[in-house]
DNA sequence: CGAAATAGCGTCCATCGGATACAGTTTCTC
DNA sequence: GAGAAACTGTATCCGATGGACGCTATTTCG
């Protein structure tokens, strides 16, 4: 029969990822001592996803940058998919610890869990805007690794006194996950163009502007907010703290009326 | 000086994709007609992605396809990237029409823009859910193509009488389509694993659970989260719906009360 | 002291995106 | 009409990629 594994799983696929992100495999006993450690390449392989983007990652770049040969890494990963899903974990790191209790910010605030939360999204959207590629690396279906989990414990830890369903936890993170990886992927389209790295907000209306000329008939609606917005001072991530206010604005009404409806 | 092409562009990589996607080149007089199409191409690529995902797609197989030789799409096409540009836009295709005026739904509702922006963001669902490649194609720097700025053209026509300012507007839409592309980024992450196409609720607590069994001390807080949702019935879109009500909650409460705060 | 297990390497392969050169076809110009 | 010019499709070639396989050297256990 298919999938005839030690113990039936819904990762099918992903058996090696798996094994690789939570299973601590020990050191076998005899043959030679392994000169590489998977610590060292996937360290390597985000050094270079760093510089050059994902693609920049290939099994010899990774292997030449250590000094070995391409197929010595297959001794220590299955396959390149697998070490992509080192390679974003160890990106991921360890989350931010959870703010004091005493951080519950003013009355009208919303509370200790919108402060926890703002902090967590600061700090998740820091690690994008550190390690870019992982907006292309963590799509498709994938296996969460621990500091994936963890960062996702932490979110859900910050809403557990809310009142919400275990269920309407987890998707609220989803949300504020999603705007998340929204924002910083606007973020990333502009930083590669050039060194000229202006605000988003502004090569994204200079990108729009130049697609809108002589078609204002045709998109009207986008023209005319575009246009207004070339006018006055667009502040920095502005696109970002006007979506996390909406949704935390959406949260905490919720929240507050105690989840009827 | 660099870039020196006929005007300057913030497009640099990207040219190729802006004349193919914005430009309707016209034949040329001279020379045999080409038997092949930019649409057909982009037809059968997209049809490959449809059946295989992205990483199915390669010029081999798409001339193949065609009974064509692989060099002889790059007559029509400069590069690969710029044949998924194409697939991109076409398909996306056509935003849906706007909901008449007079749906504007019960008081209460929210108004005319709820019931637009809800629609839209249901059509944009169902197109990632028949595409779901569009998900992992879509990142990087990219060029919006006609098809793509019309879904924008109609999000933010739907926004574009509620006194948000231009700005505004736009950041709008990118927060409803981010929660979009979240949610079908969860929902992709199922269809391939098996035939068994439980809703994504239930499949991502299978995976949660199967990681998070003995290991409920390092992760309470989900833990606790996923045993919840495991009890009651998790109604389908359940994520999808909470989120869209939190993010339209949100705006309607920023709109009603007149853009202060 | 073998025997077993492991680590790194060399070789080979299919496939990928793409450059280049070439033969056949259509149309414009003289 | 007779080139000449422009264009289409193709054949060949290239470097790079992910990965399979087998070999040799090393370490440890019986």
């Amino acid at each position: 029969m298919a999938g005839d594994d030690e113990k039936s799983s819904v990762f099918g696929d992903q058996a090696g990822s798996v094994e690789l992100l939570w299973g601590g495999r020990e050191r076998p006993s005899r043959g030679p001592k392994p000169a590489l450690s998977l610590e060292r390449i996937t360290r390597t392989a985000i050094a270079l996803a760093d510089a050059g983007g994902l693609g920049a990652v290939s099994m010899q770049r990774v292997a030449g940058e250590l000094d070995f040969t391409k197929m010595s890494l297959y001794r220590y990963v299955p396959g390149k998919s697998e070490l992509v899903a080192l390679m974003i974990d160890m990106a991921m790191g360890e989350p931010p610890a959870a703010p004091s209790p005493e951080a519950a910010g003013r009355p009208g605030d919303g509370g200790w869990w919108r402060v926890a939360l703002r902090e967590w999204a600061e700090a998740l959207a820091a690690v994008y805007h550190r390690h870019p590629w992982l907006l292309g690396a963590a799509v498709g279906p994938r296996v969460m690794g621990p500091n994936e989990l963890g960062w996702t414990e932490r979110a859900v830890a910050a809403l557990a006194d809310t009142g919400l369903t275990g269920g309407e936890q987890l998707d609220a993170v989803v949300v504020v996950n999603g705007h998340i990886r929204a924002i910083a992927q606007v973020s990333a389209s502009m930083g590669l163009d050039s060194a000229r790295a202006k605000e988003p907000e502004q090569v994204m209306s200079a990108a729009l502007n130049e697609l809108l000329v002589g078609r204002t008939d045709r998109f009207p609606a986008v023209s005319a907010a575009v246009a207004s917005t070339g006018a006055d001072d667009t502040s920095r991530d502005q696109a970002w703290e006007f979506g996390l206010e909406r949704i935390l604005d959406g949260l905490e009404a919720y929240i507050s009326r105690g989840r009827r409806g």
